[in-house]
DNA sequence: CAGCATCCGGAAAGATACTG
DNA sequence: CAGTATCTTTCCGGATGCTG
């Protein structure tokens, strides 16, 4: 079931709306859904990767967004960094265990948008 | 398996990106992942609901944003719209078989999130 | 040269007033 | 009631610079 208050009479309270405006759930999910987040999540399920390979395995990023994109991530404890203190610099990102139990809710979604993606906007709205 | 493109040594194609830049999935995710988007979908899961009703429980909208994301939603084939030609207007939203389906795949995010959240921005990143 | 930080212009989001 | 129009603010992308 449910806990995101969406069933009125099962006991959860819907008229104060699906996410109170400001509690930590509407945060986390504004980091998550951000512009770039939920690739730069499922870029590292398979694997750790470096900048330079995130940089080309997220077509189109651009270099601020995903150093934003990862600061926020990491800050939320879902990515981990680690940089080697070498010239050239080394800078592996993996996710950490609560990244892989987000992670693995987000594969679901993008698989059903990866089948769907060409019907959904390739159909008149009816 | 996840066909979105990070199963590199699976057969799906790694270095191209976790999915092409300009390609029908990104924009679809774009759609469903925007600031509001996941919110209106999950509000109409339980039961279709008025403009007004949706500007409540979606809680901290605009009315332009939420205007807008219906729009979008709709135009995708996830949100019908049913207008009444009377004085006051009535407009009802609810989630199409096709919207359904894809706010299956949110709710376990959703749930996940709900649950987790406290923890994840209390916690420091280690 | 890899991995960022900073600055700037355009685009998108937010607040609010107004309309049919 | 259900939206649009308008204005302000914040955000994104590109270019550039810096550091070892």
């Amino acid at each position: 079931m449910s806990t995101v208050g969406v069933t009125p009479r099962q006991g959860f309270g819907f008229t104060d709306g699906i996410l109170p405006g400001k509690c930590p759930s509407r945060t986390v999910l504004d980091h998550v859904t951000s512009k770039w987040g939920v690739l730069v999540l499922v870029a590292l399920f398979e694997e750790s990767l470096r900048w330079g390979q995130l940089h080309r395995v997220v077509d189109g990023i651009s270099e601020k967004m995903l150093a934003q994109t990862l600061k926020v991530l990491e800050a939320d404890g879902f990515v981990l960094r680690v940089a080697q203190p070498i010239i050239p610099p080394r800078v592996d990102y993996s996710l950490t265990a609560r990244g892989r139990e987000l992670t693995e809710r987000l594969l679901p979604l993008m698989d059903w948008i990866a089948v769907n993606a060409d019907e959904i906007l390739s159909t008149p709205p009816r």
